[in-house]
DNA sequence: GCCAACGTTGGC
DNA sequence: GCCAACGTTGGC
């Protein structure tokens, strides 16, 4: 088994949100990155648990965790004129992006991106690096359960 | 296939 | 709102 992270803006969509969602799914649309693409077509499995990163936020870091669930297929929002996340080179033959649906899992206690930084653990996390904009990042599975455990020291 | 221009991301 | 870093586009 795999481990993500995936960022989104809590603004558009927190982790409420997705708690709130019919089935507490949603379907992960509007990625129009090619690598963050291809790690939900060619790398996920359903099944995979991804930690939810609230990025542009106040503060950003960590807000809980999801688990992949559904294979990868066509974001029809790549083809909805109305879409903010309408692209005219997708077209139905072709879609050009694709999604994954998400579940809902937990919410973690928050890690703020300042305690992350401060893990000697977590220092090879890719959302560290300078300038890193991937809004969908593998993740180790010790990362991930040290994140795990960061985020249940406290209650909710 | 190069690369300048442009748009976006995201922490601060 | 700023701006560095990065990805994409499109002319050549």
């Amino acid at each position: 088994m795999n481990h993500w992270l995936m960022k989104t803006e809590p603004d558009v969509f927190s982790i409420d949100d997705l708690k709130k969602s019919k089935d507490q799914t949603t379907s992960w649309e509007g990625v129009r990155n090619y690598q963050a693409r291809n790690f939900m077509m060619k790398e996920m499995k359903v099944g995979d648990k991804v930690l939810i990163y609230h990025s542009n936020a106040n503060p950003p870091g960590i807000a809980g965790v999801a688990q992949v669930s559904s294979e990868s297929y066509p974001d029809k929002t790549a083809l909805d004129k109305k879409s903010e996340y309408f692209d005219p080179k997708a077209t139905k033959e072709n879609p050009r992006w694709f999604l994954v649906d998400v579940k809902f899992v937990k919410k973690l206690s928050f890690i703020p991106l300042e305690s992350i930084k401060q893990e000697g653990q977590l220092k090879n996390m890719m959302i560290l690096r300078k300038g890193s904009r991937l809004s969908i990042t593998p993740v180790s599975k010790e990362e991930f359960e040290h994140i795990c455990q960061l985020g249940s020291l406290t209650k909710i």
